[in-house]
DNA sequence: CGTAATCGACTACGGCTGTAAACATGAAGG
DNA sequence: CCTTCATGTTTACAGCCGTAGTCGATTACG
């Protein structure tokens, strides 16, 4: 099988930056990019773009021809890779345990009011739709 | 001010690895944390030497004499990792709001009935404790 | 007292990441 | 047509990470 799928690799920290640019609009042109994202890590038009390139590499990013430019489109969603993202983490701190996770969010302190309250929301919905499966 | 507090640098998954030794069981020498590391990474004596090297130079182990070999020590508690990396996540990709990450894994459905009823059950006490502050 | 074993320190090295310059190529304008 | 500008590609390079070999010192045994 072609591994054309989307994003075997990982997107690092930086690469982020510029993933979130795209999320936040897209398609872009590299510039625009750039104007997004370099000025506020102090980043050249060359990084910008060889971090494009490397997303593209990865397949995070796809391209499509506009004239003489390409205009640059994320290949794989947001919440896809905050998800991704957070179950790797709740895996190696605390043995795939999402509510170890919670429990240690909740000790350092780093849940709000308005966190508690969404939360016990979200867990009502969900116990609501708990039907199938 | 002197940089003597513990853990500014980020400690990487290799070294995490050794860590997980340690708060395991402390203190051991390296061959003991080698011992429980190595066979599962298939790393030699020598990586796990390294490793604990650049973990005392990151101020997150520390050593004890013992003779002619050393002793090493967490100097940081793994609640405390936890707690970072957690928000750390937290940061990157919700904005520093724990009811988005929690959405999140709800939605990749990484939360087992388990864990909701775990998570109730810290909202409770949270809840029920709310009296300070 | 000398030699072997033990153990930490130093050195190494390929790969990835962050950052960016140089280059090539095609389009546009004079 | 030739020059210049815009834009993507290639190359570069320092620093960190994963992995490991080697060196030197200290200990222990004979």
């Amino acid at each position: 099988m072609a591994d054309d799928s989307p994003q075997n690799e990982r997107i690092t920290e930086a690469e982020q930056a510029v993933m979130e640019a795209l999320w936040a609009k897209s398609p872009l042109t590299a510039n625009e990019v750039a104007d997004a994202v370099a000025p506020a890590r102090g980043w050249s038009l060359p990084t910008v773009k060889t971090l494009l390139s490397r997303l593209v590499a990865k397949q995070a990013v796809e391209t499509a021809p506009d004239g003489k430019r390409f205009l640059y489109s994320p290949r794989i969603a947001r919440s896809d890779f905050a998800a991704g993202e957070s179950k790797r983490l709740v895996e190696r701190l605390f043995g795939g345990s999402a509510a170890g996770l919670f429990a240690h969010l909740a000790e350092a302190e780093a849940l709000s009011d308005k966190d508690l309250n969404q939360i016990e929301a979200l867990l009502r919905e969900l116990r609501g739709q708990e039907v199938g499966k």
